[in-house]
DNA sequence: TGCGAGGATTGATAATTATCACTTTTGAAA
DNA sequence: TTTCAAAAGTGATAATTATCAATCCTCGCA
């Protein structure tokens, strides 16, 4: 089931798949000269917060995290990339450190390209550089969404959208029909919340009394979309 | 005073200004060819969130606020952006509606490039197309830095770091030696801190006991920089 | 120079969220 | 299967933040 009608996917979503994909053979073949494709584990870290970077990430099938730890440890997720997605680009277009830091949430594959290949190939394409244009600035968009929606949502309401948007995440990895079920752990769910554990398995638990989802083990699967939709309340 | 010692101002600010600084002559020229200038007043809105873009803007002299109303008409400031800063451009790089609003919080001469002159501009020129990307980059950090900020920081620690963020900002408006004033309403204040009005008040009256600040008026006066970073309690 | 509307402040209290302590459940390994 | 460490969930309570109701100040304007 589609919920475009209902909800901003794209509001709430990088989209930098949008910057590789279907890129002119010429330009893609300078991209991925080097490119070196990897399995890795789930937990495995891509890169770190204060690392200066080397090259750019493409998930090609998996799903990572991107977060930034506060001096008390205290974790934040700052997005959650799915499958076609690319990380790591922003520092080395910053040229500067990352600005997070970045883990796998379940075993995937994922390609490494180098930073200079990135680089030639933007100097060599105006067509890339565009993308990534606007790719960085529809991000700024989504990011100005996340701001405003956690400095004036509560945590029953972040809870409900985060479901939502996950469910959007999550949809490929599962049966076509039949209802999305996420796997991720409550500390990342609740990372990713900004909230405490507790708190979100409370709203959790409420949910699931009214329905709004059912758990399977420690699968959160999601039942009744709108109704989520409706109570993170968006505007 | 400069506190780049004590406390990462870069990480707290976009940085748009040098995306035009110094631009060489033939690409100003381009850029600048239709560019007006107007006097604006304090609360006049240069655009409005949900709205297509005509073109960018140029804060030559002044102040603004970036900032996004919620159903329940309450306001979050994402950003201010403060002389020398362009304003505007996402939404036409994104070739979308403007994520965000924006108004002046004092009056202010700003400038008006066309968006076809701007895009024009960048298809002309890679060394602006790099420095957007590079902007642009660098803004993701600096958003991703108040999100964590937002969701792990008290009220307290909040307004302290803003305190912080406006004295580097209203600095150029104040005498060279001296300390900063900072004009801004006790309502714009806490919808950057994204609290209500009451609260940070209290605040501010916690840092005047405190001696950290002052009032004259409305006006607020940083006296003790480090004291509100060693409150802001960065990292 | 005094007036008044809007902005700033304070106090009291309700609602939300964080924290700590503990029990139950889960799932992977023996 | 059985076991057990880690994860999930629950309850009680503290801390923080929001909200409502006043009152006090400021500053532009008559």
């Amino acid at each position: 089931m589609s919920i475009r009608h209902l909800f901003p996917v794209q509001s709430w979503d990088f989209q930098s798949g949008s910057i590789i994909s279907n890129l002119p053979p010429k330009e893609w073949s300078l991209l991925s000269a080097h490119m070196v494709e990897a399995q890795y584990n789930k937990g495995d870290i891509l890169f770190k917060e204060g690392f200066y970077p080397n090259g750019i990430f493409f998930i090609r099938k998996g799903m990572a995290k991107k977060y930034r730890i506060n001096k008390d440890g205290q974790e934040q997720i700052i997005y959650v990339a799915s499958q076609g997605e690319l990380v790591g680009y922003h520092a080395v277009l910053a040229e500067d450190r990352y600005p997070d830091s970045c883990a796998l949430l379940e075993d995937s594959i994922v390609g490494f390209i180098p930073r200079e290949d990135f680089l030639k190939t933007i100097d060599y394409s105006p067509l890339l550089s565009k993308r990534l244009l606007k790719t960085l600035s529809h991000e700024f968009a989504v990011l100005a969404n996340n701001i405003t929606f956690f400095s004036q949502s509560s945590v029953r309401e972040r809870t409900a959208l985060q479901l939502v948007v996950l469910r959007e995440k999550y949809k490929p990895m599962n049966d076509k029909n039949g209802p999305v079920e996420i796997t991720m752990s409550r500390e990342n769910l609740s990372n990713l919340v900004g909230s405490a554990r507790e708190n979100v398995v409370r709203v959790l638990s409420e949910f699931k009394e009214a329905e709004l989802i059912t758990t399977n083990g420690r699968k959160i699967i999601i039942l009744d979309v709108a109704g989520l939709i409706k109570i993170a309340n968006l505007r």
